[in-house]
DNA sequence: CGAAAGGTTGACCAAGATCAAAGTGAGTGG
DNA sequence: CCACTCACTTTGATCTTGGTCAACCTTTCG
């Protein structure tokens, strides 16, 4: 018999009963340099992981969805920066906690491993991306990673559910263009030249319609994260 | 009393009486979609990880140096290249033996989770490095990269040894490019650029030295990986 | 010695950055 | 309710970095 088509990894159950926290838009959960002392796992809303050199340049490493959690580093303080795009609510643990939930446990270790392979998978696309792709590239790949994480949140089965062709941007262009190594104005032009190619339509500057999904996969030229890439330990 | 300056994590046992494979420069150790069912350590030399497009564009997403492992992914097979770039050794262990080591054993597992919360960590340097920094930055980051890993891989208890100044580089132009994101016509006028401000010097194109260390990490605007990266679960 | 592969350099080009201005829309206070 | 403001977005003009194309140089290896 099959399991559940979004199973939770196995070792996010302790976070079940941690206690929660509400962020607003711009709220800051992890700032740089405080000691690393806790792990988060988002229940709601979306987060954003920057790192911001000296001079002001920013990156944003990753935007965080529903059960994607944040907080184990090799170092004992934080070297990044966490913050709400949206409302969010986050579910607080310890790392002491979190760690004693995987001791002596095997299958916890082993769901544990894959979504630190996954995580790392997804950070080697993202090196492919900058290092390879142009701007109009790159933003299909976005919108078909925010289609991705929208249809794992949402837990839709169906691929070709017309749900997954609207797609929302609640970040603004600048947080956009500093996680596609772009500014906010070849962003802002790269959008009208997907629009111009008909592969989407713009309602307004936060809500985008993939008109072409054919067409936005084969530019992207990825299989839109098609390969399962949230699977429990078996 | 202290722990050896440069000490092996513990996990790494594992490769101690594996089978070892030699391999020339340019041969192949892991074929993208291949199976994924083996990991490897490297013993002596220097590879490359590549992930190359349907249309060619490649992008090298790491080297490899002594005690870095590779070799265990989320999916079951491969979806990158790994290759050798100087003659190298290399452990073969399978994945059931790799994960029988780390089970039931807590001291092995933590040392592999800090392992791999730092080869997340430098990703998220690289990831940086491509969004934000120019051409020569990047090259600035990558010799100080080189220069960290040749301490670490010959055990240089001091930063300062003069020979940690002469930075070899057995890979192309080519295969630098494609680990910066840049052309190598790029990455030749970038060497240029850090002779002519006075930062290196080129013995010959395999063959680099740092003339100014200092000028170099402002450059890289890095605390030149200077953070302990490689430390054993205590 | 000759061929081939890799590296450097130069001239030109194009993608994207920068600078500037105008448009949009969600609050806020009168 | 409306006008004002401020932040965000879009668009246009221009500039710069790095890419492309091509020639030439150097080293290695047969």
């Amino acid at each position: 018999m099959a399991g559940p088509l979004f199973p939770h990894d196995v070792f996010l159950d302790v976070f079940d009963h941690a206690p929660v926290r509400n962020l607003q838009p711009g709220e800051v959960l992890i700032a740089a340099g405080s000691p690393a002392d806790h792990v988060y796992n988002t229940l709601s809303g979306m987060l954003m992981l920057t790192r911001t050199g000296r001079d002001g340049r920013r990156q944003v490493l990753s935007f965080l969805f529903r059960d994607n959690f944040v907080g184990l580093t090799s170092t004992d303080h934080y070297f990044f920066t966490v913050e709400a795009v949206t409302p969010a609510r986050v579910a607080c643990c310890t790392r002491q906690a979190f760690n004693a939930r995987l001791e002596r446990d095997p299958a916890a270790e082993r769901a544990f491993h894959n979504m630190m392979y996954r995580v790392l998978e997804d950070m080697l696309d993202a090196v492919y991306s900058l290092g390879q792709r142009s701007a109009a590239e790159r933003l299909a790949v976005f919108l078909l990673y925010l289609r991705h994480w929208h249809r794992l949140a949402d837990e839709i089965a169906d691929d070709g559910d017309p749900r997954l062709n609207d797609v929302a941007l609640p970040m603004t262009r600048e947080d956009i263009a500093d996680f596609l190594g772009l500014t906010k104005e070849t962003v802002s032009r790269s959008f009208g030249a997907l629009e111009r190619r008909g592969l989407i339509r713009r309602r307004d500057s936060h809500q985008v319609q993939i008109a072409d999904l054919g067409a936005l996969r084969e530019l992207a030229g990825v299989l839109d994260f098609a390969a399962p890439r949230r699977l429990v330990a078996h």
